[in-house]
DNA sequence: TCTTTTTTGTGACGGATATCACATCCTGCC
DNA sequence: GGCAGGATGTGATATCCGTCACAAAAAAGA
């Protein structure tokens, strides 16, 4: 299955941070006590995390929300604490393109952070979600002192991209049902780990993820639903013949 | 023009290197009088370059030659000191996918480098190159000593990715002739700057590097020639009408 | 120089899919 | 509750473009 050769992201493990505390309203009173840093906070000090610390806000974003709005400067990096959050872009009124979603432990917009000082992509919140604000010039500086912090960091886009980048290309090459199917397995095994959730999209954004239109990815869905290999209603969604799946994904 | 919204790499700048030796066999002694290096080496020391130099070997490849190969393990950072390098990859069988062009005074498979221990795209001499192997546990441990030279290496892959990634993109939503003329544009812009150049490509190659088959290549190639926006004579091609070239290139 | 292989151009054809159009359904909102 | 706007499903249609087939040209060997 070449689409889904992953490279584990180590802030999606339990080794790298603790589970989320029950009460998602806690304000921690600093980052040396935050249980659920980035995987690269962890070859921090505690002088340097209080370097964070003290140029850092917290804030709530709620479902539909716009987080970072592409072409605007790039002052801060923000850390995604909870929730997801789709990151895409839109040429000029063209139609919009998702690029992937974004689960919570990520930092935002770190791609475009050193590329120049402009934001490259727009993120929007899928559910209510609470961030961190980090300033971008201690985030440099950071880099700059710790080069393991720099490390860690440089491991992670270099993940992010190759990830995103290989489903992209897999998605070149292949046809509509291929695409749904990719789609599909994408939400079960990346985002949710689970055979059964609901899809956080709309059929528009459905489509717009694997670059097809509308009606199509209705179609195919439609099809799916009849032929048994999903349990669709609205936007919940079962998998029920997940190797038929794989193999419609994996055939284009 | 947004496919040409490129971020300027500094190892492309007069600024950051001196002009190549006249003599191309020239085989430096160290890499402290090395005139040639990559930007990011500027931030290094001399015992530093020393380290790397101390590991490091150079190497000749002839046009057609694969350097690296795909799903090989990374044992090595291969700098390329001259000549143009095509970045590709294969799925089993299946049709190329060329990601890019490369030119002197890259690194090439930064990407894939941290992501786990296996290079995922390979690469091929277009023409006749000269490289240089650098250990990679150097490299790993300069940009943990350094915290700066860390630094020019994420701005490096993260503006390297950028553009790709752009690039790949907008074309995904371009029809023929607008890839066509994207892939024009981005020889005559970014490989040669110059509105009139060889293409290292076959028709084929010129194709997967768009992603549309090798007929309507040449098809679409045929169509410019006839209506005067290029001069092509084999792979001989001059741009006659940039205008309408762009036009085309930015309505898909 | 001759042969073999690779590269290139061009026509015909069919299929996948975007687009348009419209009917339902759902959701928030006054 | 009723209305407006968005989201969804479904059919009909047009078209872009990949595939196949073949000839010609160029390049590479031998």
């Amino acid at each position: 299955m070449d689409f889904f050769r992953i490279f584990a992201h180590r802030n999606h493990t339990l080794l790298c941070h603790l589970p989320m505390l029950p009460d998602s309203e806690h304000q921690i009173l600093s980052c040396r006590d935050c249980n659920i840093r980035h995987c690269a906070a962890a070859v921090l000090g505690v002088e340097e995390l209080d370097l964070i610390n003290n140029s850092r806000h917290e804030s709530v974003f709620r479902k539909g929300d716009i987080i970072i709005h592409e072409g605007s400067p790039t002052s801060y990096i923000i850390y995604l604490k909870s929730g997801l959050v789709k990151e895409y872009i839109k040429g000029n009124q063209e139609k919009e393109q998702i690029l992937q979603i974004v689960r919570k432990f990520s930092y935002l917009g770190l791609s475009s952070l050193f590329g120049d000082k402009v934001n490259h992509y727009s993120y929007a919140a899928l559910e209510d979600i609470t961030v961190c604000y980090i300033d971008i010039s201690t985030f440099h500086q950071l880099i700059k002192k710790n080069g393991s912090f720099g490390f860690e960091i440089l491991v992670s886009v270099s993940r992010d991209n190759l990830n995103n980048f290989n489903r992209f290309m897999k998605q070149s090459q292949k046809k509509t049902y291929g695409r749904v199917a990719d789609a599909i397995l994408y939400f079960s095994k990346i985002i949710y780990e689970s055979n059964e959730f609901d899809i956080p999209f709309t059929r528009q954004e459905l489509a717009d993820l694997i670059g097809i239109s509308r009606e199509s990815a209705t179609r195919v869905l439609t099809k799916f639903n009849e032929d048994g290999i999903v349990d669709l209603h609205e936007r919940h969604i079962r998998i029920d013949n997940l190797p038929l799946l794989q193999q419609i994904s994996k055939n284009g």
